[in-house]
DNA sequence: TTGATCAATCAAATTATGTTGATCCAAACA
DNA sequence: TGTTTGGATCAACATAATTTGATTGATCAA
């Protein structure tokens, strides 16, 4: 995620990725810090082909980055991606209370 | 939308209503400004009972309200709901950024 | 080396979501 | 009234996402 403005296809890969429940405890569970996949599967109790579904997902949106060390893995939370798509709330509600004009036009 | 800090629960349906190219489409026509859904429909092409579909899953995720005029009814974005998830986004990432401890621990 | 462990990947089965066309309801207008 | 129009809803179908269990590759320790 480097650019700070998504477009339409961004922001709607980055909300899908975060709509799900088990990539939510994921989300919350890095939102503490980074964390080792082997951890992840106890503290969140699930299986592990699961959670590295999830996780894939969740990477492959820009979501988390990993890195290696030794034979484990450790993911934390990407902060630019979740600074975008906050900017990009922040623009949606710019002009919305705007009333229509009255149907037909 | 009352409260300002979601449940896990309620961001996940605000992101799962979010996370739809044709919602988007509705989001981002709606983000100028309220609409009837009649002109929704031909401004986005898309099939009456599609449209309607759309409309009620972010109208029940509380991202839109609607009011009807005559036969007509406008919709609109309701601008606490983005601001809801914007905090958050904003709450996830505070502390994010911290290592994790190595494994094996 | 060999065996054990961490984690990614794959195919098959399951479940959840979205689409279509028809039907229904209420408001407006003749 | 009867008819038209805007919009919601429904059931059947189509498509997409998730789960499961098995397999694989890489790293490390004995």
């Amino acid at each position: 995620m480097i650019q700070n403005t998504l477009n339409r296809e961004q922001s709607r890969q980055l909300l899908k990725a975060l709509a799900d429940p088990i990539r939510l405890d994921v989300i919350h569970a890095l939102a503490q810090g980074e964390r080792c996949v082997c951890d992840l599967t106890g503290e969140l109790n699930l299986s592990q082909s699961k959670l590295s579904f999830h996780l894939r997902v969740l990477r492959e949106a820009g979501l988390l980055t990993d890195r290696q060390s030794g034979r484990w893995i450790y993911y934390r939370l990407q902060p630019d991606a979740l600074a975008a798509l906050e900017a990009w709330l922040a623009e949606l509600r710019r002009h919305c209370s705007q009333s229509a004009t009255p149907c037909p036009s």
